[in-house]
DNA sequence: TACATACAC
DNA sequence: GATGGTGTATGTA
């Protein structure tokens, strides 16, 4: 095997610091005078026996893994098999050279060490002095005097603080940020309406038609522009212009602070610049990708990219590899991107480990709150929740559950979340977070509120018992089946909607992402109309289904395992039962007896609110006495919870060779053969 | 769909 | 003594 040229393995035996890789150990500008080995020395020596160290060594083990077995793959290329991957890499490469566009004119815009600029001007006292924005944990950003010593961002203050003793620390403060990256923001907008910021600090900038209506160069646009930002912000900002948005951020960064650089609109230009540029400084490039294409193909230019395009083609998925092939060509974002939509909203907090139940439950408590906030400020609802933890040993872990309708309401979001950590109990965490997906428009969705429903329900109740009681109207599915009320679920996961524009509300104590892509003309997109749903879901898949199914308390407490069964949950011994309606005993001080329904100690309303409606339905029960379906608390149970089994703790060192690129040209051998 | 990983800032 | 929070994309099962 000629490629896998990889350098070997480093660091190790006498100088161990110089195979701890950390996410802040690659140079920022501002660096270069920096006495590299002593920084990774300090880092290595104040890391060392620490927890965080000791996952980041079995992180970099997995990765040695990987690099292995990448190379391993390589070593089974026949001369054929490269051959063949040649042609394939050559047709690609020639497909993606006829897609190359030069027409247009991409500036993008850095402000320099922003949050450190911006607490200086707010604070001259702090000029010329080693700056760091954030806390002895984590360092935001830090001052050019601060990364003289090595110091800077990502890096935990702890460490900071040993590289530069008269290191200064300051909180951050968003609301100054965002303040001033709106002013900045004014400025881009005069330059191009639908530039894209991609934090408060970074944007793109299309200046194409600045520069044919004005007649000026991409490099009189940068100077002018940098101006009015220092004129209109006092901060300093560096840019870079070339022909896409991939070379063009590469730029920004060369002559950084205070700086611009401008590549030309020309095909040699672009070639020679990425000739000798280190993969590194391409974005989506990381500290992992980095050491896969060095050690496995001994890649490290953007250029080798295409030296080496048929391995890239044999290891790697063809995003990937189509990816590398245009990083190699200096290819890259031409086309002002459609306005993306949100795709989750998160919230998660760090605290100091523990493993009391009841500290994590109000944890989770207060992030199901946090999330409830943030989602009803957007007016958004989801459909999948994501609970993720991080134990006292860094260990990640995320479980998520889909409910069958959309949900924002805090009371429906920690039912949800109760249940999946309470299956991942007992263990000690350093962090819990809470995410929402598969969003849709809250203004698209006629749900209720869980009180509206139970107002709802318990009116139906007090009037009309029957299922198709007046208060829920019956309605017709698509292929003219009558279906019950509770059935009726919306159809309108792919919705469409208007993203608007948004303005970053920082509300977070420390970082902040900013990925609005801002784009001040507000598009009216499409939306599709959903079917009606009439009541929240979470209360009509588990509560609403018992109402229809009609069966003996007694028959439901029997089920009241399965549904545990269903879950995968802990499995709760059904010995307290009641069959008396207004006795409802709680299992486990958690699981309803009757139906299973889990609420979680500290929800006594919610739990008087679930009684009352076992009681009402049982006065139901009393009214309608003919028992036609025996219940499935099963379906109950599917229908309100797809709760994931409990981690399975899957070693991926299956050395049967999977891998998509191999197995593929295998089966294209075959054909042609 | 669920989960892990990688990445950016 | 101590290593973040928010969001996207992708690969895999």
């Amino acid at each position: 095997m000629s490629a896998a040229a990889g350098t070997p393995a480093e660091g190790g035996g006498d100088r161990p610091w110089q195979s701890y890789h950390t996410a802040y150990t690659n140079a920022k500008a501002g660096m270069e005078g920096v006495d590299k080995e002593k920084v990774q020395k300090v880092i290595y020596e104040m890391s060392k026996g620490s927890k965080y160290f000791e996952n980041e060594q079995r992180k970099e083990a997995l990765t040695k893994q990987k690099i292995e077995y990448l190379r391993a793959q390589c070593a089974t290329l026949t001369d054929n098999d490269i051959s063949h991957f040649q042609k394939v890499a050559e047709k690609k490469m020639l497909e993606l050279e006829a897609s190359r566009d030069l027409s247009k004119i991409w500036l993008h815009t850095d402000m320099d060490a922003f949050y450190a600029a911006v607490e200086t001007l707010e604070d001259p006292s702090l000029k010329g002095k080693p700056l760091a924005v954030g806390s002895m944990s984590m360092i935001a950003t830090a001052s050019y005097e601060a990364r003289k010593f090595g110091v800077r961002a990502a890096m935990p203050g702890f460490i900071g603080c040993k590289l530069c003793p008269g290191l200064v620390f300051v909180r951050p403060n968003f609301e100054r940020y965002t303040h001033y990256s709106e002013l900045t923001r004014k400025v881009f907008q005069r330059y191009d309406p639908n530039f894209i910021a991609t934090s408060l600090d970074e944007a793109y900038l299309n200046i194409t038609n600045v520069c044919i209506e004005r007649g000026i160069t991409g490099e009189e646009v940068a100077t002018e522009l940098r101006a009015a930002i220092h004129q209109e912000t006092g901060l300093t900002c560096s840019a870079g212009v070339a022909p896409n948005r991939m070379i063009a951020k590469v730029c920004s960064d060369i002559n950084k602070p205070n700086g611009q650089f401008i590549l030309p609109n020309d095909r040699e230009a672009v070639l020679t610049f990425v000739s000798t540029l280190p993969i590194r400084k391409i974005g989506g490039i990381g500290k992992v990708t980095e050491q896969m294409l060095r050690q496995v193909l001994g890649i490290s230019t953007c250029q080798e990219m295409l030296q080496k395009a048929a391995f890239l083609c044999a290891l790697f998925s063809e995003g990937s590899a189509d990816f590398f092939l245009s990083v190699g060509l200096g290819l890259g974002g031409t086309e002002t991107p459609e306005q993306r939509q949100r795709k989750s909203i998160s919230c998660e907090r760090t605290f100091t480990a523990t493993s009391d139940s009841s500290l994590l439950f109000d944890k989770l408590a207060n992030l199901a709150e946090n999330l409830t906030d943030d989602l009803q400020k957007e007016g958004l609802k989801g459909k999948t929740l994501t609970l993720k933890l991080k134990t006292a040993d860094f260990e990640v872990r995320t479980r998520a559950v889909t409910t069958r309708g959309y949900i924002n309401s805090k009371e429906d979001i920690l039912i949800y979340a109760t249940k999946l950590l309470k299956a991942e109990m007992p263990l000690s965490l350093r962090l819990m977070g809470l995410r929402m997906s598969q969003l849709h428009d809250e203004k698209d969705d006629s749900s209720t509120s869980t009180q509206k429903t139970l107002d709802i329900f318990f009116r139906s109740s007090g009037n009309d018992l029957n299922v198709n009681g007046a208060n829920v109207q019956s309605s017709t599915n698509t292929s003219g089946q009558d279906i019950s009320p509770i059935s009726v679920t919306t159809k309108d996961e792919y919705l469409v909607h208007d993203a608007g524009t948004s303005a970053s509300t920082d509300q977070q104590d420390f970082f902040v992402h900013d990925e609005s892509i801002f784009i001040p003309e507000q598009r009216n997109l499409v939306s599709y109309s959903n079917e009606a749903v009439l009541s929240n879901p979470v209360i009509d898949d588990a509560l609403g289904e018992a109402k229809l199914d009609d069966v003996t308390p007694s028959a439901k407490v029997m089920n009241a395992e399965k549904f545990d069964d269903v879950c995968q949950l802990t499995s709760h011994e059904a010995t307290a039962s009641s069959s008396k309606p207004g006795q409802q005993l709680w299992i486990d001080d958690y699981v309803c007896s009757i139906c299973g329904f889990e609420l979680p100690p500290g929800f006594e309303e919610e739990r008087q609110e679930h009684s009352d409606f076992h009681l009402a339905e049982s006065l139901q029960h009393e009214e309608t006495v003919d028992s036609k379906r025996p219940i499935s608390n099963e379906r109950l149970a599917e229908r309100s919870c797809s709760t994931t089994p409990t981690p399975k703790k899957k070693l991926k060192s299956s050395k049967e060779g999977k891998h998509i690129p191999i197995d593929a040209f295998f089966a294209k051998c075959n054909k042609n053969l």
